[in-house]
DNA sequence: CTTATTAATGATAATGATTATCATTATCAA
DNA sequence: TTGATAATGATAATCATTATCATTAATAAG
């Protein structure tokens, strides 16, 4: 057990490179307010990085998403969506779904006193079933100003 | 228009037949309190209705699912999972979703007041946004008692 | 700066869930 | 009973995602 020795277990754990496929899509995904699937990632990174790979693309998703530097978002639809995680949005962000067009409006408007429900809540949680909350997400379904 | 013909058309609209695989898909679902895959309710289901084809599992549950009567479940694995809608679930029933071990606990604890908070927010959005809200979801997710 | 190590990539195949197609069967109203 | 059509099961097709693997690029050590 060399520190030597140590030193490659941590590498070979922690160790990640911060690539131009990495930065590209986070780039992408921080200067939009869209709600972008895989594909459209794909095909946008594709005009300034052409050649890059699908594959690059699912794993660096999975990357920003497991490091917290993204969101994942399931809304039904069979593929996931990803969008930017600002510190801002970081406190709280959620989402209206349109059950007709699949359009996405972010939500960010609770007030002090939904926030402090949603904390006594995951308390609540806590105590009862022996859960520990890590996040929440909230979708509200139904229908936008232009399907009504 | 002679009312045979309107007969005819909200015939070929909305009649559908109470059939023996959609009565054997809403027993089974009806009489768990699991949430189940597409996989999970076809492999139950040939059970009792050997023959039974995958295809008439996926078209029941989205019937079912547009008709009310049971929820669609998305917690991002790939899969959609199904339950049944009882009286007193469709008022408020979340999921408290481990993110170890894909366990998914029903939570229906809200208080008065949580509930009151929901129907403000709605309004809320409603006012905002245009949007009309017609059902939300809440999951949190986290780590069960097993997985801590 | 060169080299050894290993993480990252891209191409491709494989997988898994869901949907579409189509001929056959079951249901229902008349 | 019959005619219309909804429902079914088998199968192929589609679509999103993951696994594999040889090659390339990034990094640490000398």
């Amino acid at each position: 057990m060399s520190s030597t020795r140590k030193k490659k277990h941590r590498l070979h754990d922690d160790a990640f490179r911060w690539t131009l496929a990495r930065k590209v899509i986070l780039d992408l995904l921080s200067n939009t307010s869209k709600h972008m699937s895989a594909k459209e990632i794909y095909d946008s990174v594709s005009n300034h990085y052409p050649g890059i790979g699908l594959s690059t693309i699912y794993r660096t998703l999975d990357l920003l998403a497991r490091s917290g530097l993204i969101n994942k978002l399931d809304i039904g639809d069979g593929k996931s969506r990803y969008d930017f995680r600002s510190d801002i949005k970081k406190a709280h962000h959620h989402h209206l779904v349109c059950i007709e067009c699949g359009k996405i409006i972010d939500y960010s408007d609770f007030t002090d006193r939904e926030l402090k429900l949603f904390i006594e809540a995951e308390k609540k949680i806590a105590g009862k079933y022996d859960f520990q909350v890590r996040e929440h997400s909230i979708e509200f379904y139904g229908l936008c100003k232009n399907c009504r």
